[in-house]
DNA sequence: ACCGCTTGAATAGCGGACTATACAATACTA
DNA sequence: TAGTATTGTATAGTCCGCTATTCAAGCGGT
């Protein structure tokens, strides 16, 4: 068989990581000023959204694996934007807590959000955007249902 | 001025980083039997086309820091994927070379990577394909050219 | 009441992304 | 040609993904 040849300019997964760094650089040059980086902006929008989450609930929201949020909330914990404290009802769980500091980076955060949001998009059509976000929507829908597809045999 | 709600699932950038990170796992389930992670393969994909490129010519060719590539090929230098031999006109320059190893691994690989690509896209018609490579396409070409936007006062 | 299973979280270790810095070789320029 | 600027790589440090492992707390069945 002919030369296995692979164009990286038309691969969706190549693209979608130049994208997501893209976005993430974007993101972190706009809200590092509040002292914030990209994962815990994410984090923070579930606990604007709802405080006093477990770490369970955010990993299930986030869509990351346990360690991760584990060693992000340490960090947020550290640089005093949440604080852990033990549930009441079961000493396995430590809920997480929104300081004031969070709290007031609310608003000029999402602003930031929006704004990278918004130039990333800014060469697309109203309709285009949508089109983009239902695709991908779609897309990452499709991976999260476990693969059980083999690689072909060789 | 309301309350700043931001939807996640409607946020391309919340979408991007995502997705980009399912096509990493899955593409990593799919390549890790050959002793390859995702930046190593990409950086391969290179290599393939034209060996004996400089570690500056992969930086432009794949879009990301000076130090992440020298790391990168430090550790595919470890694993015996590469060998970096000073060029014999500019005592500056290590050119990066394939071993056997790396070239056989050509077809396997690109194969996987395939694979990983038409699972991610396989909800979607070929016109929706296209038209999701396209728009990704465009984005990533907006965020590349710097952006001078200033986040708005608050 | 006990023993074992399950569950929530922490830790260790690694790849890969970034910025900032350092350094040696080359190129340029007065 | 000497001195300076530029260029190509390497290194240090941080964040954020991941897997694998560990540990304590709760739960269940006998």
């Amino acid at each position: 068989m002919g030369t296995m040849t692979f164009d990286k300019t038309s691969s969706a997964g190549y693209l979608a990581n130049h994208m997501a760094r893209l976005f993430a650089q974007g993101l972190h040059a706009r809200i590092k000023a509040y002292g914030l980086s990209p994962a815990q902006f994410m984090t923070l929008l579930e606990l604007w959204d709802e405080d006093g989450l477990t770490q369970k609930q955010l990993i299930e929201r986030l869509d990351v694996e346990q360690a991760t949020m584990a060693n992000t909330l340490a960090r947020m914990e550290r640089d005093n934007l949440v604080r852990r404290l033990p549930h009441p009802d079961d000493g396995r769980v430590r809920r997480v807590w929104l300081t004031e500091t969070a709290r007031v980076l609310r608003e000029p955060a999402t602003r930031a959000a929006f704004a990278q949001n918004r130039h990333a998009l800014s060469g697309l059509t109203d309709d285009e955007r949508r089109t983009l976000i239902a695709l991908m929507t779609r897309v990452v829908n499709t991976m999260r249902k476990r693969d059980t597809t083999p690689s072909s045999p060789d």
